[in-house]
RNA sequence: GCCCGGGUGGCGGAAUUGGUAGACGCAGCAGACUCAAAAUCUGCCGCCGCAAGGCGUGUCGGUUCGAUUCCGACCCCGGGUACCA
């Protein structure tokens, strides 16, 4: 190379900037200020393997930028990151190659440190949190036994997916058509001893409290959705044998009551066996056995089509005394409501089915408003839409809101109905049967135990005890106290479960069985000598722990305080940093990982611990940039693109500036390889448009304010303007251009001042802040850049003195004409009138009509 | 099935409150520079048409002086969900 010109030079600005920021604490959040605070968080990752993917920095620029903004405009901001490093990849591995899980783990998170700091992000790394830091699980551990001392933790042995490829329990949300979110194997039920905890109890302040939040609407449907709440009642149907008792069911509209024509329990019902007459016990057996053999893929699949057997019993609806046969069929779940109907088939597309298949019969007591829509020989059943009453005595007529409450009142002054609210949401199971996750702190003891311990005061005892059943033995929980905390994972010599089925911690004996002191939380092992004090107990720890979801509920929190050695950060803390102005992060955590911080917040806030009752006021989701070729990007695929070869071959700045061109922030897009040299191009020309080819400012950039042309200096008002509106919005992708307009303007400029140039770089340090500072400096200015006051722009400036006016003949454009701001009407016309184009198309025709807005347009309506 | 989101040039996308459709970028074409290439710069770039002009934002219809934008019906793509009584 002949030519000795310094060019934009990424790879060794890039790793400068980043020791600069890194050694001067350039991003470190204060925990009291005189300024606003800002506070933005980003899902933080779980360090997997395979390092980086191409969709965390796009979330992660995203925030960035708003956090150099934010610095730049005065505010004192909060920028964390940390490790959601509890997980099954992690312990898959161990169990593979017999290292402990932290080895691992440590090793991921110090290749995504580097991948995220190679970035640039403005993160305060001194608040860096990791979930599998004891000292960070302490006050996990610590939250779990808030819920347990309030009842709101529980034990029971229900049945759960278990996943045998994973070895491990799966939650609800994690199974996906029959086969495991993760890994895609297939699972089953089993029936294991399992920690809920009773996230029902808040199902009516988690749907509530939806609506005061700045969040994606799509967002909180789909929650309340989940949430699922239903008003209706629980109605008492006598049964035709009253040695039997009450069949309770549950439905929405007991205004239908009329038109129930049978009855249906679940095959899981208690009462399926009492119920059945003798000649139908072995038909209900054997439906009963093939209905549990099911998988719920089996179930899914087979939905269309119903199947049920008749008990043989009969129950008598309270509204008209008639006698209903009862069918037990597995369309009812026995999880929903009571686990029983009354069928309305008229009403109700599978009750419908159900009669038909079965002939049994159909009888229609609401009637369309509008009951023109009937058919020849009556209305199209089932009919669920709106109308009123008929066939129904004493009801006929009304509208079917009125009937319902009527027909609720009336049941429950005979004590036979009462009014309640149903949920879809079930408690959260909340224990894995894993080892690399928080150890949930709890003892079990027998009951002379647990006597002993509360008669010698044991504190953060739940009102009513914890136990459970097995074997005819009853245990019951103590939690590990306070200043026991953290109870850390022990060293185990294989990372498999158990052979009991339960986790591998059931094969640390020293570690589960113990003598414990339920004051002190102080224990030995059992197999030493018994302590000589009293209040110790013979215990077996809990072999439990908690699942991912744990540590990530509560992690925002933590990073306002994270050392905090007494609480989970303190109150002033806490109230100084509120909750995360923003909050960025996929759309696919919009029910688990939301719900679930939402719930745990609510609690601590109950508890007192914290201010506000909701976590994250606005909560913003990145789309998912996809492959190439449009498919979502994966190994198999092979249309991964990793963030280190971009940084390699463009630069940091270059990858973040594409990934918020690529289109808006929210949009789901394909990653286009060449349109990267377009960004990296504009990142070249603001380098050649103010540096020049030994290093220095460029000539064109001269002291003297009034020195650019007017129009120059409009255009960098304008992009001012843009840049910042665009940004609180975040809009970046058309910031993007307008700061690509202001670069091909400047390099066509022959002078800029060297205030405006110093605007500008201000403007792109959000978007590409090593290059920015680098620019900075070399204009003159003191790193950092976000140390400068955010550019303003003079309103004056953007003003025109003429205005451009189309103009249409009839709705179409026929041209347009620059004309002095504020003429009136007529004097447009009179312009327009003057250009022959324009008159080509009003020839021999009649003026009919003018529509003039000023500074838009003017339409010329003629008629022939 | 139901609930969401989305259909704009060859491609990613832009367009304020109903007021010039296609900003910005990619790709492409032509030219300048160069022995040549790369890089860079200049110009062109929705479709049809020599032009005048016509057509054009998934389709059909409506409202309006004027519709990518509002209303109605439909088609297609993507995501979520699955008997929730």
């Amino acid at each position: 190379m002949a030519t000795h010109s310094i060019d934009y030079d990424f790879p060794s600005i890039e790793p400068r900037w980043q020791s600069f920021w890194a050694e001067n604490k350039a991003f470190k959040a204060e925990d009291s200020s005189p300024k606003p605070k800002y506070y933005a968080l980003d899902m933080f990752p779980y360090p997997s393997g395979a390092g980086l993917h191409i969709g965390h920095p796009e979330g992660y620029t995203a925030t960035d930028i708003m956090c150099r903004y934010k610095r730049a405009c005065g505010y004192n901001v909060l920028h964390p990151i940390g490790w959601d490093a509890f997980g099954l990849p992690a312990e898959q591995h161990a169990v593979k190659t017999g290292t402990h899980p932290a080895t691992n783990t440590e090793a991921n998170v110090t290749n995504f440190r580097r991948q995220i700091k190679a970035l640039g992000f403005s993160y305060d790394w001194d608040r860096e949190i990791n979930t599998t830091d004891p000292e960070y699980y302490r006050w996990t551990q610590w939250i779990f036994l808030q819920l347990f001392k309030r009842g709101l933790a529980y034990v029971d042995k229900r049945p759960v997916w278990w996943c045998p490829a994973l070895k491990t329990v799966l939650a609800n949300e994690e199974v996906v058509d029959g086969k495991s979110e993760r890994g895609n194997h297939p699972v089953e039920r089993r029936a294991l001893r399992q920690w809920v905890l009773r996230i029902t109890a808040y199902a009516d302040r988690l749907l509530a409290d939806l609506e005061g939040l700045d969040w994606p609407d799509s967002t909180k449907r789909m929650q309340a959705a989940w949430i699922g709440r239903s008003e209706g009642a629980e109605v008492d149907f006598i049964l035709d044998d009253h040695s039997l008792g009450n069949l309770t069911v549950f439905t929405t509209r007991p205004d239908t009551l009329f038109g129930a024509t049978y009855m249906v329990i679940a095959p899981e019902h208690p009462l399926v066996d009492k119920l059945t007459i003798a000649s139908q016990r072995g038909a209900i057996a054997a439906y009963r056995q093939q209905a549990a053999a099911k998988s719920d893929l089996e179930r899914t699949d087979l939905a269309k089509d119903k199947s049920g057997v008749f008990s043989g019993a009969f129950a008598i609806n309270p509204i008209n005394g008639q006698k209903l046969p009862i069918w037990v069929a597995d369309y009812v779940l026995m999880g929903y409501g009571t686990g029983a109907i009354m069928a309305v088939p008229a009403h109700d597309e599978r009750d419908y089915e159900f009669a038909q298949k079965y002939d049994i019969p159909i009888v229609q007591v609401i009637e369309p408003l509008d009951s023109s829509s009937d058919r020849e020989g009556g209305p199209d059943l089932p009919y669920s839409g709106d109308g009123k009453l008929v066939n129904s005595d004493g009801y006929s007529g009304l509208p079917w809101q009125e009937a319902k409450q009527r027909m609720t009142a009336a049941l429950a002054d005979k004590d036979r109905a009462k009014a309640t609210v149903n949920f879809r949401l079930r408690d959260w199971i909340f224990s894995r049967q894993r080892y690399w996750g928080e150890p949930i702190p709890i003892v079990w003891v027998d009951k002379a135990g647990y006597e002993s311990a509360v008669a010698a005061g044991a504190s953060d005892l739940p009102k009513d005890p914890v136990t459970f059943e097995e074997d005819g033995l009853i245990s019951y929980a103590l939690p590990v106290p306070d200043q026991a905390l953290p109870l850390a994972l022990p060293e185990v010599e294989s990372y498999l479960p158990s052979d009991s089925g339960e986790s591998p911690l059931a094969n640390a004996q020293a570690w589960l069985d113990i003598w414990f002191n339920p004051l002190t939380g102080a224990s030995h092992s059992a197999t030493e000598e018994p302590p000589i004090d009293s209040t110790w107990l013979r215990g077996r720890r809990e072999t439990n722990t908690m699942p991912q979801w744990a540590g990530s509920c509560w992690y925002y929190l933590r990073y306002m305080d994270p050392k905090n050695s007494e609480a989970i950060a303190s109150r002033s803390n806490l109230e100084y940093w509120r909750t995360p102005d923003l909050y960025i992060g996929g759309a696919e955590h919009a029910v688990l990982h939301l719900l679930y911080a939402r719930f745990w917040h609510k609690v601590l806030f109950d508890v007192g611990v914290l201010p506000y009752d909701e976590p994250f006021q606005k909560l913003f989701h990145q789309g998912i940039i996809l492959g190439e070729d449009g498919e979502k990007m994966s190994k198999s695929g092979g249309n991964v693109v990793s963030p280190d070869t971009i940084i390699e071959s463009h630069g940091a700045d270059t990858l973040r500036l594409y990934l918020m061109f690529l289109g808006p922030l929210e949009a789901k897009k394909p990653w286009n390889p060449r349109g990267i040299e377009g960004v990296h191009r504009f990142l070249q020309k603001v380098w050649r448009g103010l540096i020049n080819e030994h290093g220095k400012m460029h000539s064109r950039i001269k002291a003297s304010p009034n020195s650019e042309s007017a129009d120059f200096t409009k255009l960098l008002h304008e992009t001012i303007k843009k840049v910042t509106e665009d940004i609180e919005n975040m809009r970046f992708n058309t910031a993007i251009s307008q700061m690509m307009i202001y670069a091909n303007a400047l390099l066509k400029s022959e002078v800029v001042t060297h205030t405006s140039a110093k605007a500008f770089v201000q403007l792109l340090a959000p978007f590409a802040p090593h290059v920015a500072e680098e620019l900075w400096v070399k204009l003159g200015g003191n790193a950092p850049v976000q140390a400068a006051a955010w550019p303003g722009y003079d309103e004056k400036l953007l003003e025109n003195e003429t205005q451009k006016l189309v103009v249409q003949v009839n709705g179409k454009r026929r041209g347009e004409l620059i004309l002095p701001k504020n003429i009136e009407e007529s004097e447009a016309l009179v312009a327009a009138q003057k250009d022959k184009i324009i008159m080509s198309h009003m020839e021999g025709k009649t003026l009919r009509r003018v529509i003039y807005v000023p500074g838009r347009i003017l339409n010329i309506v003629v008629a022939s």
